[in-house]
DNA sequence: CTTAACCTACATTTTATTTGTATCTTCACT
DNA sequence: AGTGAAGATACAAATAAAATGTAGGTTAAG
């Protein structure tokens, strides 16, 4: 049970965005650097975040991408429900169980899905660069 | 985030024993046949599951398998971690993530993994067959 | 009008999962 | 003893999903 790395990569973006000095913007190109991540997969994310309204991106020379919100307000249980394709846990569909229509399992199953996502929902982004904005500076070398 | 079909198809099979009438067996072909799921499959189930502990498991003629407790003692917690290869939420190794030694998201969607965990812990093989184990043994066709 | 940036679409590669095939071992029953 | 039914074990193949790559389009600043 693992996180898509598109969702991984997504609140490494996230994270990156959050120490950004306010008024700065961040460019795909930068991120997939400094990371060292696939630049394709960086340009879908920060598509995806773009329409979603959790980024604000400018085209053309001198553009980029920052965050939409203060990071407070970013919270984290939003962000991985969105960059996560599907939560469900199991699939009674595929392929077909047939005990489907009397199983108590996926009502578990869903519960302790909501139990994750409540968990995360106590994060935001600012807890994400609480107390270690210093050395993230450091190593993403915002300087 | 999803659990592995071959986690699905170990809970699929423990609820079948958790119905089967107490001193019966099931055998592999008997399940991988009333759920219509890979013979293969079944079989690396219950060779895990027999290994591990949890099903007691007969070779030869008039063998087969049965759980080795009771319901009420299997819990689904334990079986999800057992059956699922990793629970780890993200990689931060690979590919290797620079922030990592200050980064707080691994700390985080520990939580919220063993918040899913704790939340399963709340249930046990008896809750799935509880109210349901007539309509269980008909579409299971047990009789 | 050139360049830097995001947008969009599609194609390819890689990986993990799932499924399949084959043979071995055990054990009950005749 | 021999036969057949059952799990044990190993390996191979197929599938699907994820990840990555390539190419060109669009926008905007200078």
């Amino acid at each position: 049970m693992q996180l898509n790395r598109y969702t991984d990569y997504g609140l490494r973006l996230l994270t990156y965005l959050a120490v950004l000095p306010p008024g700065q913007r961040a460019s795909i190109d930068e991120i997939s650097k400094v990371y060292d991540l696939s630049r394709n997969h960086i340009n879908k994310i920060v598509h995806q975040l773009g329409k979603e309204g959790v980024i604000e991106t400018k085209r053309g020379k001198g553009g980029g991408f920052s965050l939409a919100r203060a990071p407070e307000q970013v919270n984290i249980a939003d962000m991985v429900i969105l960059l996560e394709k599907s939560m469900l846990i199991i699939n009674c569909q595929t392929p077909t169980c047939r005990i489907s229509p009397v199983c108590k399992l996926n009502g578990i199953l869903l519960e302790a899905g909501s139990a994750f996502i409540d968990s995360l929902r106590k994060y935001s982004l600012a807890d994400l660069v609480k107390d270690n904005r210093e050395p993230l500076i450091q190593i993403l070398d915002l300087n």
